[in-house]
DNA sequence: AATAATATTTCGTCTATCGAAACAAAGATC
DNA sequence: GATCTTTGTTTCGATAGACGAAATATTATT
């Protein structure tokens, strides 16, 4: 239902003028924004500052935040901070993706069988954003917050949406330069070609030290009823534990729970995308 | 739902008089609300319909959304339809407010309801650590500093943490040799798998003189968005006062005040870890 | 082909947002 | 303790721009 997936610019059949927007929710939402980025409570002259708008506009919309429950006012020092409603609104967005949802019933048997941090990922046009994790207690825990987004070309996720992903996914990502992160980080187009070739033929990929000295991923991608790519399960871990070359079980047990979610979601084999 | 602590109306030294909020904010925020309470893809005429508005209104209002990220329209169907932008939203918010800063908000009327010291502890490897507390204040006062470290077997804390955490915590404790505290600590492994299946069903935990004659705590979980233990909220007080078998409503009001915190960390009950 | 349902656009009216300036309360400085 | 500075809040008239009715364009249905 809600495969949005990286969608290039087709050309629109109905095609939208560019429209004013409003201006007084675009500065609300400006503030919102700023408010979230800046962290921590906020006061009325500062923020009007951050945000480029003057003093009263910026409260009244404030105000017009508080009357909604989006913000509240500390007593004391009387700055502005967001209150959970975003946080909730944001929730309830990620739980109605049908995939996240069914994804979730099965995470805890794939960390118990790992052994380690366990995230769904989905594709966007800019890459993999991270919705949900289950993180793997310990000492030193290696966690992606939730709305992390990964390159396509550094990550264990990004290659599995390459592999079976839209296909001018893969075009465009060779056509930009590919931003290197670690020495390890694979920058050659040709290279990277080879690569999502072979992750199509095998259905998983890795990304040992690619995005990060001394971190693994090990993903693999969640179909649904239309065969086309949902998103993508992926266990996360230190690349003592999860090598380069990872255990054959290990492969097995992330890739029978993608299919489990890919059944799930009414994805029948056969019929590639 | 936003009922922040007991905290009379006050006289507040800077009245703020309601201002008329900006209607074109509202009439934003009513759309997303309703985007995100539909679940799916919807249509400017469905969406008009249920915010209230006519729908050129409507749609002027989601193209500004769709400019600024929060909306995308489905090519084949026009349906419009957030994004994760409000998700990310949501996200950086719960990161900016720890459950420590969520739990200062309720343990004042914690403390207030049960007359006792109310602390937050958090789980570690090797046990619980008290990471705030706020004293009752008496004659005699009862006070575990921040900071100390309580064991799994012998602390109220620990058998929540041990009920609700970790699944290997509890087959790692009772392996060890379970240190005996006082004559009522319990020390035999077998007899401490049953109180935590006992406080796994019931929600809270006690430990009668376990740690420390003459002194009882009443701990019960707080869990996160992602349904995991995110610590633990206690009242400890004399055996006197804190009986082994607490009063019913005690046990309500301590259960009641992790069920706030854990609300509003974005725990939804229902589906279980 | 005709009908009915969408989404999108136009346009003139008039409301509701805006900025400048004023006010109030709290610190900061001396 | 008096003065200056900074903060949050309010007032108010001007006018930008949000609004609704009605028209148009596109798609689905009959």
């Amino acid at each position: 239902m809600q495969a949005l997936g990286a969608r290039a610019a087709a050309l629109p059949e109905r095609s939208v003028s560019d429209i004013a927007p409003i201006s007084s929710v675009v500065t609300t939402l400006s503030i919102v924004e700023a408010m979230a980025d800046h962290g921590e409570p906020i006061g009325v002259s500062e923020l009007a500052k951050i945000v480029g708008v003057n003093k009263p506009r910026t409260y009244r919309h404030l105000r017009t935040l508080v009357q909604r429950q989006y913000v509240m006012q500390d007593e004391e020092t009387d700055n502005y901070f967001l209150t959970h409603k975003l946080f909730h609104l944001g929730q309830s967005i990620a739980a109605g993706i049908s995939f996240v949802k069914e994804a979730r019933r099965i995470m805890p048997e794939l960390r118990q069988r790992t052994g380690q941090t366990v995230s769904i990922g989905q594709v966007e046009s800019g890459g993999v954003r991270i919705l949900d994790i289950l993180k793997h207690r310990s000492e030193i825990e290696i966690t992606t917050p939730p709305g992390t987004l990964f390159d396509f070309h550094s990550s264990a996720q990004g290659k599995v949406a390459l592999a079976f992903g839209p296909e001018h996914l893969l075009d465009d990502v060779v056509q930009k330069k590919l931003e290197r992160c670690t020495q390890y980080t694979n920058v050659n187009p040709r290279s990277l070609e080879a690569e999502v070739a072979a992750v199509a033929r095998n259905g998983w990929a890795v990304a040992p030290e690619e995005a990060l000295i001394g971190i693994n991923a090990l993903a693999a991608p969640i179909f649904d009823a239309a065969s086309e790519l949902a998103g993508t399960i992926t266990i996360v871990g230190s690349i003592q534990h999860l090598p380069a070359r990872p255990d054959a079980a290990v492969i097995a047990a992330v890739r029978s729970a993608a299919a489990e979610i890919s059944a799930r979601l009414g994805y029948r084999e056969a019929a590639a995308g």
